[in-house]
DNA sequence: ATGGTAGCGGGGCTA
């Protein structure tokens, strides 16, 4: 049995004592980190490693986005795609010795404006999920993990309000249709929506709000999903709402599921 | 329709 976590940083650097917390208090085998926002060089994996966390699997960049699988068991590289050449740090994968590969996403946020014509962003993050799609469809994975900050709330229960999202990037149609295909594609399991099948479920709350807490206007943007060959060893789904109220936090909090395998 | 906050890096971009 493993435990998996997904966590978007927003810099790892800045919050170091937040990761270190989580792994002291939750001790997941794997931790999958997103915008690290540092080049590999500057990671802080000693103060990972004193932990026990020993294995980095990791691409950076300065400033921007980044992607690291910290593991307590042993990993190998599984290589990288520069999905939508993009020249960004967003995608990473490794492999476990059991046999399991796991794959940590950042997708593109997507800009404000949810219009290709009028955002080079938007036409972006849909040519990223397109490759995404692709890429599952030419691999057939199986005994795979993915996990990320996919940037995309797709069920009406992900948000804290369907109809006031609608055409907000994030929940838009042509956003969750995309999702939906490169989902497809892999044949991958929502397994967070597999444990939790109904009810409100929120992973990211922004910095803008005045009381995040009470008013509460979340979305499920962080997911972990598995190839269906062993999505039934996936269980004990958690979102880990209080870690937004950390001090100095990152707006998402951590997900994590268990696998018995 | 707008503005609200945060991180990097030291101005403006990205989220």
């Amino acid at each position: 049995m493993f435990t998996i976590a997904t966590w978007n940083i927003n810099s790892v650097r800045l919050r170091e004592a937040l990761v270190s917390r989580l792994l002291t208090e939750e001790t997941p085998n794997i931790l999958c980190l997103q915008e690290i926002k540092t080049p590999i060089e500057k990671f802080p994996a000693e103060a990972f490693a004193a932990l026990g966390y020993r294995y980095l699997v990791a691409r950076g960049q300065k400033g921007y986005n980044g992607v690291a699988i910290l593991s307590k068991l042993p990993l190998e590289d599984a290589g990288d795609r520069d999905y939508a050449s993009l020249g960004h740090a967003r995608h990473v994968a490794a492999t476990l010795e059991n046999g399991v590969t796991i794959h940590n996403f950042y997708v593109p946020a997507g800009g404000d404006i949810p219009d290709r014509e009028q955002n080079v962003k938007f036409g972006q993050k849909l040519d990223f999920l397109t490759e995404m799609r692709d890429a599952f469809h030419a691999d057939n994975p199986s005994k795979s993990i993915m996990v990320g900050d996919l940037n995309i709330a797709p069920r009406e229960d992900d948000v804290w309000s369907h109809k006031q999202l609608l055409k907000i990037v994030s929940h838009t149609p042509i956003e969750v249709e995309h999702l939906g295909a490169a989902q497809d594609a892999g044949k991958w399991v929502d397994i967070t929506r597999q444990d939790i099948p109904s009810g409100l479920l929120y992973s990211w709350w922004s910095y803008r709000a005045k009381d995040w807490d009470a008013a509460d206007k979340g979305r499920r943007l962080d997911h972990i999903w598995a190839t269906p060959d062993i999505a039934n060893a996936g269980h004990a789904s958690r979102i880990l709402r209080p870690v937004r109220g950390w001090e100095q936090p990152s707006d998402h909090v951590p997900v994590l599921a268990s696998f018995d395998l």
